[in-house]
DNA sequence: AATGGATGCTCAATCGATGGAGCATGATTG
DNA sequence: CAATCATGCTCCATCGATTGAGCATCCATT
């Protein structure tokens, strides 16, 4: 009899409360939705569509409500990968933030290429998300147009734009002191007093510029000149920075790794030395990884203030479509290593 | 003039290309959802709708389409948390393969949280999700009720549940290869023959409960009988399985860690003992990292073949609402390390 | 010239929730 | 007692995409 219940179980609508109740589905939605007292529906009402939906297990059709209300409730955020904890960080931080404000959160990864990025915003485009925030992002500014053109307010995450409102960590001031530090543990524990190597990242990304900035300054100030070739940038893979490593006529010995998945290759490269060339080795890492932090050579750690950034996100986010461009720079935490290391 | 086009910006719809091409929404539609050839639309109109749709920054309102066709496309995951490498790499993988198979990824993250899992479930069936993937979900059977209720199929991924379809690592197999491994390394390395410690995960949680079998089992193999004492099951925190090793009346020196989470605890104690102390602890871990594999005390990891798992997860996708509850079974891959370390 | 078929489109109903407009009914006021 | 107002609803158009059911043309047959 009810087979055809059974197999196929229509999802409950507002008509078959209505029906149900003998009521309209005007009254239903109404109630469903919080507007009934404006609406002038007595409690009485209310109380029964309450039960009778919690009877038949409603759920509301958001597509459609979506669809006539023309705001979708979403909230969509691209990034590019999982693979390390900052980005991790970020989509749990972002999807409480943006639960908490009654929305909900949606995000998609990009695995670092420019055409899927697009692709995936246009997708969250069409779920007629309220915002986008595009979080390190290679082309944000393609981004910003495309929401502009279909009326999208968007937020930039970590790499700044130049179409939208940007939240970022201040880079240039942690790199600069994380420089500070790995200089002062490759003089304390290894007595040396030259340039560091610079491994990792793209110069064409905004990040990577101003931590070299930092990078060549920290070195400024102890009169140090950053020869061009102790700068490596052989962009965001663990086994190009391994390899360009290996390629280096003389062994470096200070390093400052611009990543952790640049870390990864720092790590393997250093397995790949013999156990007491590898011991004279000291790296500071510019992002951070509990595991990481651990390993023999390192120095410390710089950690991006995520609760911070999604906190200053959410402030830009509010204040609607017609945002100013504007730049916001959270500073970040240094994890210098408590416990030393003797050479 | 146009301020209010500038503020405003409606987006494109099928009835503005209609309009602007002198053409009928139905072509326009039919054009862009690609059942033209079917409907019969001429090669010339439908390059020109597509040129249109191209030029005016269209994206197609998904909520009216899912309305209409009563399905979205979206296909759901809920995932714990983005704190660890496992999970982001099923996030990252889910995602390619949905979107390989011209649907849409959306993956949402519960914390952990009992709660919080349901409502996000309930989140997701609201926006009429195609399928639902519970990914280490503490209730998966509840879920599935939910998901039976609105007719919409479900699979569990990485903890099985008894109401729809499983996929899920052989912990046992790996677990018992993994003890193996860590009482080998600490026979070798530092001449012991006992039993080893089992820190972290929970007893109710099943890939804990296999785990824990084989790591008896392997004991057993050589005739050891582990203590009740030697297997501490703190919960998913790294703080609460150091504190558990710290309560411990005798430091222990081999270990079976399970998860990432609560090898971080396990390195922070290591941190705080004295070297000596510390290079006479041997610890394998069930879950991958790619510098916790680098850590010196590390014996192996245990990787889950995150690949295979996806596959098959799809697989199981593909049976449809109907599936029985199978368990599948992926094997894990033991990631032994190669550099030995002496004692 | 009439018939049949292919081609290339358009019309209009539909999905479920929403909300402005309006319609009874009963209570209150001048 | 008529006029006014508040209360508690219902009606129906609407959002944008989809799709079954047509409706003109045009060409090829007989």
């Amino acid at each position: 009899m009810d087979r055809q219940n059974l197999t196929s179980q229509r999802r409950t609508t507002i008509y078959d409360l209505a029906q149900r109740l003998g009521t309209s589905p005007s009254a239903v939605s109404s109630v469903l939705n919080g507007s009934w007292r404006k609406r002038r529906i007595s409690e009485t009402l209310a109380n029964r569509v309450l039960q009778a939906a919690e009877e038949t297990g409603y759920a509301p059709n958001i597509q459609a409500s979506a669809l006539r209300r023309d705001r979708s409730n979403i909230v969509g955020m691209i990034v590019p990968k999982y693979d390390n904890r900052f980005f991790g960080a970020v989509a749990e931080r972002f999807e409480q933030a943006v639960r908490a404000n009654g929305q909900f959160p949606v995000i998609t990864c990009t695995q670092r290429d420019p055409a899927l990025e697009l692709e995936a915003a246009r997708g969250l485009l069409s779920y007629q998300v309220d915002c986008l925030v595009a979080c390190g992002a290679t082309d944000p500014d393609r981004i910003a147009e495309l929401c502009h053109a279909s009326g999208v307010p968007t937020i930039n995450l970590d790499l700044p734009g130049s179409k939208a409102p940007s939240v970022i960590s201040d880079s240039y001031s942690a790199a600069r002191d994380l420089t500070r530090l790995i200089l002062d543990a490759c003089t304390r524990d290894l007595g040396l007093t030259g340039a560091l190597t610079f491994v990792g990242g793209r110069l064409d990304d905004h990040n990577t510029k101003e931590r070299r900035r930092g990078f060549v300054d920290a070195h400024a100030e102890r009169g140090i000149t950053v020869p061009a070739g102790n700068i490596i940038m052989p962009g965001y893979a663990a086994e190009r920075a391994r390899a360009a490593l290996e390629a280096l006529p003389e062994r470096p010995r200070g390093l400052f790794v611009n990543s952790t998945i640049a870390l990864e290759g720092v790590v393997h490269w250093i397995q790949s030395l013999d156990p007491d060339e590898a011991a004279a080795i000291r790296y500071g890492t510019f992002d951070f990884d509990p595991f990481g932090a651990l390993l023999p050579q390192s120095v410390g750690m710089v950690q991006q203030d995520v609760d911070s950034l999604i906190s200053e996100m959410l402030r830009q986010m509010r204040k609607g479509p017609g945002a100013p461009a504007v730049v916001r720079e959270v500073p970040c935490i240094l994890r210098a290593r408590a416990d030393h290391i003797s050479a």
